[in-house]
DNA sequence: CACTCTGTTCGGTACTAGTTAACACCCTTG
DNA sequence: CAAGGGTGTTAACTAGTACCGAACAGAGTG
């Protein structure tokens, strides 16, 4: 956090200024000023804003190189599918009633039980727990695929959340449409009216979850 | 230049925190950002750059009126981050009840409110929903993180979630240890005392959701 | 030598960042 | 209805620090 003033020094003799021509121009004692570049003091905002402009730099970029985490493609991950298809009205009840032999569950990608929801689209359960009316999964739309193959809008009670992996995928809730990336993610009330449409040309996959009604505890 | 104030509520808002939630992220008092907010009080330059990582705006964006509009091409998504810890016993409220504008929550990866929780762990929050109790995040462990400092286990009511999607993580739930690759996923019982690790010698990053007793409605 | 530039350090003070109240308001719940 | 959650706002106070002036050590000049 003290690289701030490291960084100041660093821009101000990049410019050729010294400590005190930098000083006047910000109406601040050179000593001070000295203190904030050894790290022995802070500026406020209001002086540190006066530096910025007066060095032509973005405050941001006082603050250190910054740095960033992130994403990376996800190499594909494939499972074994059970060909399966049920009619549903509420998706936080097709796993549901689970057998779960102990109050982990684990699973691997070659292992998840899966159903194919609709043409092109699958759902891969990613746990198996106790607790009734949640599923967690992962999610495969085929591009042109869309929830549901009659194309309307699905309601059901509960809470609905997700992230996109790969590809891009079409979400309609309640009167919008959104396009999610990669990354971009989501949550909204499942008693909106959704359905989600793949337009892309590339498989999209994502990670959901549905949970319905709580299940007191 | 008490616009500052101004725009910070602006993003606050935006971002779907309410004041209580954002003063308590960046570990200052509501009432104090109340007084930044309307310009009868200026923050420090390091809760300033709290606000800033944590409501994922450059700092610079706090200063003038809102001009800028999506960057964002192609160049991959980057997150940003803050530098703040919290003390917290159940993970299920970190976030919690938000002040929501629609039912809806729709994220991109730059905007996302994120929370240093440990030394090298770090949760971005996917979703801002009405729900209480609920969280769906984005987590990262830098290698040799444990999300615990003290290395002790956690426990608090509810389930919990995980799909990782890269590197590999250790977790131990109950008298178990697993190691869980890019792909796996697990859901349990958080009453179950457990530990997350990243013994790796590469950041592990993966989709989580926890959520405690399921409250309303 | 005196003079001028560089940046640094030591005390001190005036100010303010940040606190803990208590406040008023709106919703839900019982 | 009151009780209890949420929201944001304000007042009074204090501990800390942002910032100053002065006095410092060098390094060139001439």
């Amino acid at each position: 956090m003290n690289n701030i003033g490291h960084r100041l020094k660093e821009v101000r003799t990049e410019r050729g200024l010294s400590l005190r021509e930098l000083a006047r121009m910000a109406s601040v004692s050179p000593s001070f000023l000295s203190q904030i570049e050894n790290g022995k003091s802070q500026p406020s905002v209001a002086t540190l804003y006066s530096f910025s402009k007066l060095l032509g730099v973005q405050i941001d970029d006082l603050f250190g190189p910054s740095e960033d985490d992130d994403i990376v493609p996800e190499t594909g991950a494939q499972a074994h599918e059970i060909t399966e298809r049920s009619d549903f009205t509420n998706p936080s009840q097709v796993w549901n009633t689970s057998e779960y032999t102990n109050r982990i569950s684990l699973i691997h990608p070659d292992h998840r039980a899966a159903l194919d929801m609709a043409e092109g689209v699958k759902w891969q359960r990613l746990a198996a727990t106790p607790e009734a009316g949640v599923n967690f999964m992962k999610i495969s739309y085929a591009p042109g695929s869309t929830s549901t193959a009659s194309g309307e809008m699905l309601t059901h009670e509960g809470y609905e959340y997700g992230y996109v992996l790969e590809g891009e995928l079409e979400v309609t809730v309640g009167g919008e449409v959104f396009s999610l990336q990669a990354g971009q993610s989501l949550g909204f009330d499942s008693s909106i009216p959704h359905i989600f449409a793949n337009r892309g040309d590339v498989v999209s996959t994502g990670i959901w979850f549905v949970h319905g009604v709580c299940s007191r505890k």
